[in-house]
DNA sequence: TTGCGTGCAAAGGTTTTGCATGGCA
DNA sequence: TGCCATGCAAAACCTTTGCACGCAA
């Protein structure tokens, strides 16, 4: 299976990721710090790296908006278990982890239900967040 | 309110994609039929009207995967869509309307214990369904 | 006549690919 | 040494924008 070579810049890319679990990064931010720390490495090697990851399973690639950039983020080794949904804010843009037990009873329902298997990692609910409620509230 | 023209492209796109609510086109498929229809339109003015009927609420846009088209669908002038949600299957593109009172309770969850207001009219769940489940299965 | 709508082409952004070079095993 | 990995630049892709012309009201 692991046919490949154990490289500087696929070492640096997984420690970046696997050092914040649950973080999301774009491959520019990627890029950056691992350029800030010194270690420069070019854009393609970086996306070849994380469609690898991906594949692996070991990272997660999240579509938040169309024309912005993707976000990758670890989601480790083995807890596969530990599916976790977003929540991203329509206003601020921010994005929000919900790890919550009753969503996946959801996705349990709509399997019984609708037959239909939910994939969290591809999924992003839309809404609005508590600060930018209470903000438009005021008005 | 209504401050624009009725031009013919702005009909045709319309009436395009009236035609079968529920159906996703992308802007490209919007360009092909209307063009072996015998009514090419340009792509700058297929994305501008999608633009102006996606504020309207009419159409709604949706992204399955990056680095491929966005897909937009009629949705209709009246019924909103705050009734039901939507599942997309990642395998056909196949999109289904579910409408769920379990749906609501989660909505209702996710606000009291995450504070968070979920759109149900721009939020799309991922995942396989039934058929390319099989499907895949099979193999 | 007024000014929005149209369409072409060019620009804008992200991701992918080609190819010569560099580095791991 | 063999062969994958790297990195630069160019290509590919979807979408947006600039601008002159056309058309609805």
């Amino acid at each position: 299976m692991e046919t490949s070579y154990a490289t500087k810049q696929g070492g640096l890319i997984l420690a970046l990721l696997k050092a914040e679990p649950g973080r999301h990064f774009t491959a520019d931010d990627i890029m950056k710090m691992l350029s800030d720390g010194g270690n420069a490495v070019g854009k393609a090697t970086v996306y070849r790296h994380l469609d690898k990851l991906i594949k692996q399973g070991r990272v997660r690639k999240y579509i938040v908006d169309e024309g912005s950039s993707a976000c990758f983020e670890y989601i480790g080794e083995e807890h596969s278990c530990h599916e976790h949904y977003h929540l991203k804010c329509s206003v601020c843009g921010k994005l929000l982890h919900v790890r919550c037990e009753y969503l996946d009873e959801v996705a349990e329902h709509i399997l019984g239900h609708h037959g239909f298997v939910i994939s969290p990692e591809k999924t992003v609910l839309y809404g609005i967040c508590e600060n930018c409620r209470e903000a438009s509230d005021e008005k």
